[in-house]
RNA sequence: GUUCGAUAGAGGUCCCAU
């Protein structure tokens, strides 16, 4: 981002101006970096000068102030636009009904929604699924499948991820196996899961015990030469871990190597989490130093998970030397 | 006409919630 805006400075030295393109691109790269403050602060010398933010810029800007709930701030903002005359389009109505959804304020949602069903920006697929998606989150998958019919009755398809938003509201509420019978639905009617939908069944089968369907599906995504990726992997080593299966998830983990896929900390989490269960505490250890030399760096979640092991198994003297690092290191325990 | 800047779905320790 640095870079991006010293590249911006000499654009205009040599008399280039930016237009909005490259403005709201630069936005989103301060946004991507947390740097809301900055983001904000570039859109009003934007409004101040001869480079007028539109309607992207605005909609980069209130979707980063929901994505950190910021919404009140996000809708202020979008009443600024308003006053300005800029016309909001379904991306700007859709990134706030996420921030309201996200903040929990569903009758808030409802009347955005009645708001744009009346006017002109019709919901659309995006729309439909950030409430689905609301509502499985909220457990109220009845109430998500009743608003696919009425998607459906107002002509809107559900897509790929309108589904598999559904699978997982099935799974997280203890049906994967209803998941597993919609993805089977999708599928014979000749739709595409992608690793997304894969994962999100994945986890819920094992999750609940389901750990053979999930291999077999697992098995069925390589018979179909499916691209495997580090989250499908890390579901299933962790699958194995909690079935007490901890052969077959060293021997997974290692295959990711072997297949050029590179284990993150979650993964790296996950299988020292399952050896830490079984009391395999120097293995723990080791693979725990290894990650680093691999170039994968810790993180405070990691941290904590291997110290609780070694606290369980009651080695005061390598949890003190845990402790004291991660503190260095600026985590802090749990 | 198309593409290039904005919106929805996936994985980790413990706690919390249920």
């Amino acid at each position: 981002v640095d870079f991006a805006f010293s590249t911006l400075g000499k654009m205009i030295r040599i008399g280039l101006q930016p237009d909005a393109v490259t403005v709201s691109t630069l936005i989103k790269g301060l946004c991507s970096i947390g740097n809301n403050g900055m983001a904000v602060q570039l859109l009003k010398k934007m409004e101040a000068g001869d480079c007028k933010p539109d309607l992207v810029a605005y909609t980069t800007v209130i979707n980063n102030l929901c994505k950190n709930r910021l919404v009140t701030e996000a809708f202020d903002l979008f009443s600024e636009m308003l006053g300005k005359g800029i016309r909001p389009s379904i991306v700007t109505y859709n990134t706030l009904l996420r921030g309201l959804c996200q903040v929990g304020k569903p009758e808030a949602a409802v009347q955005l929604l009645k708001k744009m069903e009346e006017g002109d920006c019709k919901p659309d697929v995006v729309t439909y699924s950030t409430i689905i998606n609301s509502l499985c989150k909220d457990r109220l998958v009845t109430e998500a499948f009743d608003l696919v019919s009425e998607m459906l009755g107002k002509g809107v398809r559900p897509n790929l991820v309108t589904y598999t938003t559904l699978m997982g509201g099935l799974c997280q509420t203890g049906r994967p196996k209803a998941a597993l019978e919609l993805f089977r639905e999708i599928c014979s009617g000749g739709q595409l899961p992608d690793l997304i939908t894969y994962s999100t069944l994945l986890d819920g089968l094992c999750e609940h015990g389901h750990l053979d369907e999930a291999l077999t599906l697992f098995k069925e995504m390589q018979d179909n030469d499916v691209n495997l990726n580090v989250v499908i992997y890390t579901i299933i080593i962790d699958g194995m871990c909690n079935a007490g299966k901890l052969h077959d998830a060293r021997e997974l983990f290692s295959s990711l190597f072997v297949n050029k896929l590179w284990p993150d900390v979650r993964t790296y989490t996950v299988m020292i989490n399952g050896l830490c269960n079984e009391g395999l505490l120097h293995e723990a250890y080791e693979l725990f130093r290894k990650m680093e030399r691999d170039g994968c760096l810790p993180d405070g979640r990691i941290y904590n998970a291997i110290i609780r092991g070694f606290i369980r198994n009651e080695d005061r003297s390598r949890v003190m030397e845990l402790v004291d690092e991660m503190v260095e290191r600026g985590f802090h325990a749990d």
